[in-house]
DNA sequence: AGAAGTTTGTGAACGCGAGAACAAACTCGT
DNA sequence: ACGAGTTTGTTCTCGCGTTCACAAACTTCT
């Protein structure tokens, strides 16, 4: 059988730093439509993305023509086009580990929903949090992990517990089947290969401000 | 009078990049401070922060020459030296405006203390919010932020209000002194040059993830 | 002291991403 | 129908970051 793939959809690959970006583009597009508009141009696309106009034309072309020359985008049918190529035309099933601080702003937070996942299930290690519900989802024990994953088909999951932790609960992720993680702990994960790793760290962020605050303090000096 | 900066300290510019691991590294070797290490190969090192060697000795020339051939780095010197090149030898007074879901979790996070930053004030529109006391900081009405700015002398503010009042408290930060910005806002803020913003994104991270999911999935379809 | 072994620091090659610049393709007015 | 104006898609160039590979510098053993 010949491929099922698309002409417009063809298995190219596109460069890390677009993908990066494409989620940008995809919020700056359901804002324009939320606000009525129905066709922009690349550059205020562009200028609602916070970046570069050709740089954005240059992404959008690695997923085809979806633009007119002379008109621009048709908001509605671009905002479709990239929420089908990154994936998330359909909901995807997440779990959370580590329902503390963290957890319980990431389980009450209504963004997910909107973006294209649904919070499946919490679990964290500790009893005393089980039966708990947090935005209507109930807390349940770390060991139901293999179950939910099995029976929900999850391959994304959150890792919000403490650092000494996380090896173990990405451990037990990959076993049961989850291919994609995403850690907040500050921590360092291994992983076998064909399983996806993102870090958020809200210390490293505020370590790179400091750095540049205090470049500019001494630059500063110099002048005085 | 001659430059005041030491001859292994010029004002050489970091590469964007490398500034980007220091923190990772930091992270690393206060881990093997705690371990009791007190000297490591840059292997070692490169492994505990999870790059290739070659890129981590690339990045620690940079800063000078801390190591010694044939035998390592000192963990706790090279710690010193890191720390001292990012600017987390002293505190940084922070700023959090917006005490939600989000704000409450940042603000009872003891990270921050031990990585060189402290939160001087919880700052909040809502007046419900005020009085009560996160971590032994009380909430305060947002009005009060360019006094307090002043006050303690701070730079560096985290943005955790809901996206559509990201640009305004953005302005009144800028306004008020603060000179880096921490986003966890859903939103493209537009600062004035020599404002520092970086951004966290739960949304962005997890599409990034669904995207490479997709892919796989795709991919496993070719196969069967 | 000297040879063998170890590990750093860096020069050089390579690949990717950013941005400028322009031809191609479209619209609109006449 | 045709020219003027607009905006996309793409080519080309440049700079940055990654990685390899190796000389320099140190330790250890004989
Ligand atoms: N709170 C923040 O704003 C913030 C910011 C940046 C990073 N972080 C990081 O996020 C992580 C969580 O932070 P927090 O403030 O929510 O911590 P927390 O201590 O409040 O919550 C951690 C939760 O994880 C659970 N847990 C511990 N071990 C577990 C295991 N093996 N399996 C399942 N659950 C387990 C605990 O029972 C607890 O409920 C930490 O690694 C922290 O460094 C937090
Ligand atoms: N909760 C999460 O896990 C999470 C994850 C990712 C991103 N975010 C983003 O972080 C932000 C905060 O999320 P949240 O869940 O904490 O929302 P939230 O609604 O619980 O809290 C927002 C807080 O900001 C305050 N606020 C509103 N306007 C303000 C203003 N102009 N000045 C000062 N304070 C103001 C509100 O009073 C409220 O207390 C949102 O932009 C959200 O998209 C949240």
């Amino acid at each position: 059988m010949v491929s099922a793939r698309t002409s417009s959809d063809p298995a190219r690959d596109i460069p890390e730093a677009t993908v990066a970006r494409l989620p940008v583009y995809l919020r700056a597009l359901t804002t324009l439509v939320d606000a009525g508009t129905s066709t922009c141009s690349s550059e205020e696309l562009a200028q609602a993305a916070g970046v570069n106009s050709a740089k954005l034309r240059k992404d959008l072309s690695y997923l085809g023509s979806y633009g007119t020359r002379g008109v621009g985008y048709d908001v509605e049918y671009l905002r479709y086009q990239i929420a089908r190529e990154i994936g998330v035309t359909q909901d995807w099933p997440v779990v959370i580990v580590g329902i503390g601080n963290l957890g319980h702003a990431l389980a009450n937070y209504s963004g997910f929903r909107s973006r294209g996942f649904r919070v499946v299930a919490l679990l964290d290690a500790d009893p005393r949090r089980h039966q708990e519900a947090v935005a209507g989802v109930v807390v349940r024990p770390f060991a139901d992990l293999e179950r939910i994953v099995e029976e929900q088909d999850v391959a994304i999951g959150v890792i919000a517990t403490p650092a000494v932790a996380s090896q173990d609960v990405a451990d037990r992720m990959v076993a049961a089947g989850i291919t994609s993680i995403l850690n907040f702990a500050p921590s360092v994960l291994a992983v076998p290969d064909g399983v996806d790793v993102r870090k958020v760290d809200l210390s490293i962020e505020l370590q790179i401000l400091a750095y540049h605050e205090q470049r500019k303090s001494s630059a500063a000096e110099v002048i005085a």
